[in-house]
DNA sequence: CAATCCTTAACTCCCTGAGA
DNA sequence: TCTCAGGGAGTTAAGGATTG
């Protein structure tokens, strides 16, 4: 494959531009499944993901992007949780107080993802709901399932139904991490007849009934054999709509008049922890 | 039966060779 | 000739097929 020539890599930046300034922030990775979708870049590492990245490395260096409309979801810093005076303590307590909503329901969810690019979309939805997001990062890791599978446990003892559900891709790949996740925490499971794991998104019906873009299934992917049709990415899913698709799957557990009241007694409980400041 | 290679995701740095 | 697109390789965690 021929190097591409200037113009070709300008129709490649205007289209970066132009995604990121409608969808910002984004990651690199989302910005590249943008590009993929609207058939700008192909979907391979060299000549895709890694030319995307390049660019838009390149085009923050020269102030072309602000460096605040791409994140690095991948990396994080850890840094010291500490207090100015017993005030800011507690204002900061009162502001992010929050009631567990599932302490009075039967049942426990948890959402699973495969991959980190789309978190940032699911979180505001799973943080809303009181519900853990767990990003797999295509297979997961022994170490992630167990302790996954330690607050499953807890839910399981306290005699509630565990609800597991995934967000992937509709790939040979995808799907077969999504069953060793399932088989993985079963087995780490103290009673699996209590556990229910349901695929929520890319499921057969949303790729026909939202008419989602594919592209054909990697041959060579080694898992490929016996995978039926076209693959579909989760990212091809509009934003809203796989925010929607969480929603409704985790509200589908929350009866409503339980969350006017939980709402409710939040609200009480947050005032009382403004009020504590008087006693300083 | 163990080693090797390819697959998933999200990033980076370094170097080569083709386009300008 | 010189710049920059793209490939190679690297970090972490895995599974599966093939090879020796």
């Amino acid at each position: 494959m021929p190097r591409r020539t200037q113009a070709e890599m300008e129709v490649i930046r205007t289209a970066i531009i132009e995604a990121v300034r409608k969808d910002k922030p984004m990651t690199v990775r989302q910005v590249f499944y943008r590009l993929v979708v609207r058939g700008v870049v192909p979907k391979v590492e060299g000549r895709g993901y890694r030319t995307v990245a390049r660019e838009l490395r390149n085009m923050r260096r020269d102030g072309v992007i602000p460096y605040d409309w791409i994140v690095d979801s991948s990396r994080t810093v850890r840094r010291p949780l500490q207090y100015g005076s017993m005030e800011e303590a507690l204002e900061r307590a009162a502001r992010l107080y929050r009631r567990n909503l599932w302490g009075d329901l039967p049942h426990y969810v948890q959402v699973w993802m495969e991959k980190e690019a789309l978190a940032g979309v699911a979180w505001d939805v799973t943080d809303g709901l009181g519900v853990s997001l767990w990003v797999a990062r295509g297979y997961s890791s022994i170490s992630y399932l167990y302790e996954a599978a330690q607050h499953i446990n807890r839910a399981l003892e306290a005699g509630k139904v565990a609800y597991i559900y995934n967000l992937g891709d509709h790939d040979p790949s995808g799907c077969d991490a999504w069953e060793s996740v399932v088989s993985e925490l079963q087995g780490f499971s103290i009673d699996d007849r209590r556990m229910r794991f349901k695929r929520a998104a890319v499921t057969p019906e949303q790729i026909r009934r939202l008419n989602l873009p594919s592209r054909p299934t990697k041959k060579t992917d080694s898992r490929a054999a016996g995978f039926e049709g076209e693959s579909v990415e989760l990212d091809a899913l509009p934003p809203n709509t796989l925010r929607q698709i969480i929603r409704d799957t985790i509200e589908a557990h929350i009866p409503e008049y339980i969350r006017t009241m939980h709402e409710q007694v939040e609200q009480q409980e947050r005032q009382t922890l403004w009020q504590l400041q008087d006693y300083l």
